[in-house]
DNA sequence: GTCTATAGCATGATAGAC
DNA sequence: GTCTATCATGCTATAGAC
């Protein structure tokens, strides 16, 4: 039932955060979704515990029950919403068809998630610098696989002569970066829909590539 | 002298900021560099006054004699890097040759200010929005004329038949989306120079608005 | 114009009752 | 597990001597 609601809100757009659905203590997940919101919002620094906690319903103290410092909290929305926009973009670029139908496909579930999470992936972007050496040592590496990811299919593409691509590092990064900023601009009320906006900077995407139609 | 020095670090690539030159008094001078430098490596919120005074070589007091707030110190910083980078692109966009000249000349330019000044240009780009709400809406002001430069060159060019854009308003969020994102992955140690990024960039803008060569 | 000293306050995190 | 109360710290900004 819950499951159904949260689907049907997904669909008519107006979804909040449902990447939490299995957090184990329904308080933590409060709480998680909590500091999302209020991390895109105003950043780490800016965010105070109290203000996580009242968003939450609960008092400040009560955080410190499910994570040990604001930071950690940071870190588990990082770590997460890392993982799964890595998964996305995997399963996309391994996908059927050839090397440009994968292309699209990758950037159009890629950026797709970007605006649709954009307070998530705002986080998971932007707020990168607040972490701890070591939890940024973590997350440095999931962020390697998406440019490897993208730098593979571009070159392979390349080679199978489908696509116009002499520098795969460079062009990969650049059409990244493209995908991840879209987090930084959307806002829901816009002209696009997260749908719309994939599908064009598909074909942007297959453009910088130099695929002809 | 002191140009010449300037530009010869410039051309090495070891540049420091050299934005500031024309700051009246001399202390406020290095109290801007000092939060150019601070607000890019930690953010707005993360940043002290006692770390922007340290790095200036004066105590925390001495601030407040040039600035009112630490806000008004990142206003500062936000209001010359945005006209900066406006005008260099209004310039480069109103230049000689086609429509597919001046929408390279544009991008080379806009991109290397962000890579060359990336660390003004990642506070110029990313701490928005820790501005206050009058300072926001006039930095906001700046931030539409590199809109409308970059929608009107392009829907020019449409026009012309210079370029294959259906949507002149969603290419030119993107295209300045794409420059814009330099500040944030640029190291001076990386593979490539300002300049090489920014004639790179060139060609993907030229190939995301349907010029084929 | 710059300093030392500090007011006034908000913050992250903890203690201990329930 | 959650609360109220609070500690210790560090912050922005100001006062007043020089």
């Amino acid at each position: 039932m819950a499951q159904e609601a949260s689907a049907g809100a997904r669909a008519r757009g107006g979804a909040r955060e449902d990447s939490w659905g299995s957090v184990a203590p329904e308080a933590a997940r409060r709480l998680l979704v909590a500091a999302v919101d209020a991390f895109a919002e105003r950043g780490f620094h800016a965010t105070t515990t109290r203000d996580i906690a009242g968003r939450a319903g609960m008092s400040p103290a009560a955080l410190y029950i499910h994570f040990r410092t604001k930071e950690e909290l940071l870190f588990q929305i990082s770590r997460v919403g890392h993982e799964r926009s890595v998964r996305l973009l995997t399963e996309a670029a391994a996908g059927p068809g050839g090397h440009a139908d994968r292309l699209a496909a990758a950037v159009r579930t890629f950026v797709r998630w970007h605006a649709e999470h954009h307070t998530t992936a705002r986080v998971v972007q932007y707020e990168l610098s607040a972490l701890g050496e070591e939890h940024y040592a973590e997350i440095v590496g999931l962020r390697r696989r998406s440019e490897d990811v993208m730098r593979t299919l571009l070159a392979d593409g390349a080679a199978a002569g489908e696509f116009d691509v002499a520098d795969a590092r460079g062009t990969a990064l650049a059409v990244l970066s493209l995908c991840v900023d879209v987090a930084r601009w959307f806002t829901p009320g816009g002209r696009r829909t997260p749908d719309e906006i994939g599908a064009f900077y598909a074909e942007l995407a297959l453009r910088m590539v130099g695929v002809r139609r």
